[in-house]
RNA sequence: GCGGGUGUGGUGGAAUGGCAGACACGUUGGUCUUAGGAACCAAUGGGCAACCGUGCAGGUUCGAAUCCUGUCACCCGCACCA
């Protein structure tokens, strides 16, 4: 049969669509199976070469679980809210909700070309108000458990986009989206509590079968690290708490610092000899964007806090107070102990304004360098804590401080509230009035959703307020708690509540009481097999895992791990080697890959072209090997003849039928592709093959080049669809050879092969070897000290 | 600095203690063709050879790309987090 994409893949496309061929059952007493992709956010660039790797991927691993008999959940939808679309909307003059709905439109007919068997019955839409009502519900939920709190804070603010962003929306100081500017600006904004979920964000990754990569980027970004709060009394009276990983080397801390925002410090400045110095200081930091901050990282600066000393609790000694930016108030109390001869940062510090360096550690050289290290060195100069071991010593003291009231075990996190609020118009409203009388007032559950209102421009103010607070009819309401005269909270959602629980609503997509039925959700959830990028990690995943194990507690969920496995992938790059981008000119179009190669050639390229999780350069030459591949396989009708097996290939099919289910299983999709390129090139050498055996031929390529398999069934006369058709099955025993090429070596070094039985003894095997003629000679004369003998491997003589 | 990862032919990559380079691309030669950016056949790590080859230097082992020690280079994430 010739491999004829064009009219292929059209047609068994709306063969599978009119028999709703992937659509989950309803039938619960089946075992099912959760496949999850990150959904996509539809921007009006349209389907990049890179989507179709990790779709691709899970499609092969739903088909074939489909295959095996399971109930499976592989659903799409759109991750509609955000920036680029109402910069869009803004630059063209249409509503965000227009733009979204075409770019859409233009995702599904993409998507669609790839044959991907996802459930579309299922599918979502971020901005859609029967969806958006139930994000809503969530927020609701977690403000009136106290996680969503309203507090004026420093923020980043983007000076392009004009939008507050949140920690992990700033990358190297820029604004992740533009590449733009990043400053400091005091906003009030909601904040969720996400720090009060850290330790189970980090436990509850043990059990869970993520690659190693992403648990250790979570347990990172959350940056768990523990150590002791301890109280310093002043000569100003009031007390500095410190925080401290190195409580043990209390008696080295010669001098403090705390942060130029510390609250004590404008507490003191009628006491200080140098307050303009003091204030001067203070400004220039406020100024700084954390960018400016932590780049001058060569030269530390900072003023002493002349007139006031504090006191050191183990030995009473007065050491000088410092401010200095390279102490952040956003950690720990914003006040450290400095310990120069064991602290790198302390020590510049220290260098820098000649401040004493006394070594509690003993091992390093404190005059040239900090002696930072804790499994060697004992301590010196500390009084009771001489002669103890690092460890010992932080259990003496802490114990010790314990006792006298002066300081506390304490464990710290790098991780901080999640900044929810947006001063943008194309996203989720918050569903709470400020009402002078009652406060904060939510509303009322049953109202929900609070739909976006039209406005008549989506441009953000200079003063950073949302666009939503020019329109006044929509702003001023009435409190639902007392009746009174209140004012809507015009900030909205940032984009990432919506895809914090989508996986959720696929459960049960339709259901207007519910965000899903507990039914649904016990079935379904977790997900077992959610497939994403790297770049998710420390944003999207972190966040769902939290609201996953929110909803748990109040009931909703019954895992308390959304995820049972996450993998990621590797990026696609250009033939250059570098990232595809418009500017750089190498962006390839899948469009134009299907309309050469046909959606089999790009899904079988995009699986073939390396290890999964690596990014790997894309190559217009290699993509023909692939379609080269489906066209011999379209070629192998001529060689059918009769059923049954074919004996010199029985073994090939077995080993086959093996490995490619379990390369799918461990995403090792490049080697099954192999390894079926492999029995095809057989199958030409023999010549010949029967019916049977290419129906499990195409059963095996079904997942990976659905098309052309479902095709290449029909003309083998099945009337039925190959995407529902049973996995096939393998015969450990018939994957063996029963005779086997062994290696022979001498000293280690290949000198031959001979053929033996597979079930060939020990001394079978050597006396084989032996019989070698040429292996013989090279024996002649020598003594074998040793003889090894490894079956079906290699035989090894160790001669003297 | 901390954490994770990678290093193998001309190229993408196989092989996780047992015949290095599976599979594919490319290249060379050939067949068929009016033609070929088609198809098919053959060869293809280097070296005339003995031999040499998995970033580099050691080690363990009968045997190492694979395990251990040291070292170099590159990539990703975090980064003045006390």
């Amino acid at each position: 049969m010739r491999y004829e994409f064009k009219t292929i893949d059209k047609k068994w496309q709306k063969r599978w669509e009119e028999a709703h061929a992937f659509e989950a059952q309803s039938d619960r007493s089946k075992p099912k199976y959760y496949a999850l992709v990150e959904f996509p956010y539809p921007s009006g660039e349209g389907l990049h070469i890179g989507h179709p790797r990790p779709y691709t991927a899970m499609d092969i691993i739903a088909r074939k679980k489909r295959m095996q008999g399971y109930n499976v959940l592989f659903p799409i939808g759109w991750d509609a809210f955000g920036l680029p679309t109402e910069n869009y909307a803004i630059k063209h003059k249409v509503h965000p909700a227009d733009v979204t709905r075409k770019n859409i439109a233009h995702f599904t007919e993409q998507i669609k070309a790839l044959g991907l068997s996802f459930d579309w019955s299922r599918e979502i839409n971020t901005s859609d108000p029967s969806y958006y009502k139930w994000t809503q519900w969530i927020f609701l939920q977690l403000f009136k458990r106290g996680l969503a709190y309203k507090k004026e804070m420093a923020v980043n603010f983007c000076t392009s986009c004009k939008v507050v962003l949140a920690n992990e929306e700033v990358v190297g100081g820029v604004c992740e989206r533009c590449g733009s500017e990043v400053v400091r600006k005091i906003k009030s904004q909601w904040m969720l509590k996400i720090t009060d979920y850290a330790q189970r964000l980090i436990d509850d990754l043990e059990g869970l079968d993520f690659i190693e990569r992403v648990k250790a980027q979570e347990i990172n970004w959350i940056g768990r690290s523990e150590g002791a709060e301890v109280r310093f009394a002043t000569t100003a009276g009031d007390d500095v708490v410190v925080y401290t990983t190195r409580p043990d080397t209390l008696f080295g801390a010669t001098y403090m610092v705390i942060a130029p925002e510390h609250e004590l410090v404008a507490r003191w400045k009628e006491r200080l000899a140098n307050a303009g110095e003091v204030e001067a200081y203070q400004k220039e930091a406020a100024r700084k964007s954390d960018f400016e901050r932590t780049e001058l990282v060569k030269e530390k600066t900072g003023v002493r806090l002349e007139g006031i000393s504090a006191i050191n609790p183990v030995n009473g000694k007065e050491i000088p107070i410092f401010i200095s930016d390279y102490v952040l108030a956003t950690y720990g109390t914003g006040a450290i102990m400095a310990v120069p001869a064991h602290d790198t940062r302390d020590w510049e510090f220290a260098k820098k304004f000649g401040l004493p360096i006394v070594e509690v550690v003993a091992g390093g050289d404190v005059e040239n360098e900090a002696f930072t290290d804790v499994e060697t060195g004992k301590l010196v100069n500390s009084s009771f804590l001489n002669g103890l071991e690092v460890k010992e010593a932080k259990a003496k003291i802490i114990e010790w401080l314990t006792e006298k009231g002066l300081g506390v075990r304490k464990v710290n996190y790098k991780l901080r509230d999640w900044v929810f609020s947006r001063q943008r118009y194309w996203g989720e409203p918050v569903p709470l009035v400020y009402c002078e009388k009652c406060g904060w007032v939510p509303l009322p559950e049953e109202s929900l959703p609070l739909t976006l209102p039209e406005v008549e421009h989506y441009e953000p103010t200079d003063t950073g307020e949302s666009p939503l607070a020019k329109n006044e009819a929509w702003v001023n309401t009435t409190c639902p708690h007392c009746g009174g005269p209140a004012k809507r909270e015009t900030d909205t959602m940032p984009n990432w509540a919506g895809s914090s629980w989508y996986f959720l609503r696929y459960c049960d997509p339709h259901n207007n009481g519910a965000l899903a039925s507990k039914e649904a959700l016990d079935y379904w959830m977790p997900v077992d097999w959610y497939n994403g990028g790297m770049e998710h990690v420390t944003l999207h995943l972190l966040y769902s895992r939290f609201w996953a194990k929110f909803l748990y507690d109040i009931g909703v969920l019954s895992c308390k791990e959304p995820y049972q496995k996450r993998t990621a992938h590797g990026m696609i790059l250009g033939e250059n080697g570098e990232k595809m981008s418009k500017s750089r000119g190498n962006v390839i179009n899948p469009e134009v890959v299907i309309a050469d190669y046909g959606a089999d050639g790009l899904r079988l390229y995009e699986m073939f072209i390396g290890d999964f999780e690596k990014s790997a350069p894309w190559s217009q030459a290699s993509i023909k090997g692939c379609k080269r591949f489906l066209d011999r396989v379209a070629g192998l009708t001529d060689l059918i003849r009769g059923e049954g097996v074919t004996p010199s290939l029985e073994a090939s099919f077995h080993k086959t039928i093996k490995k490619v289910t379990e390369d799918i299983d461990a995403m090792k999709f490049n080697t099954a592709i192999a390894a079926m390129m492999a029995l095809v090139n057989e199958i030409y050498e023999a010549g010949t093959l029967t019916r049977n055996e290419m129906k499990t031929l195409i059963t095996l390529l079904c997942p990976f080049a659905p098309h052309l398999a479902e095709e290449l069934n029909e003309y083998l006369g099945e009337t039925t669809l190959l995407s529902l058709a049973p996995w096939p099955t393998y015969d450990e025993a018939k994957t063996k050879d029963e005779r086997v090429e062994i290696a022979v070596q001498i000293g280690g070094k290949l000198r031959g092969t001979v053929s033996v039985a597979a079930s060939a003894s020990r001394e079978e095997m050597l006396d084989a070897a032996k019989a070698d003629p040429k292996i013989k000679e090279l024996l002649q004369g020598k003594t074998i000290v040793k003889e090894i003998a490894v079956p079906v491997k290699l035989v090894n003589f160790v001669v003297r």
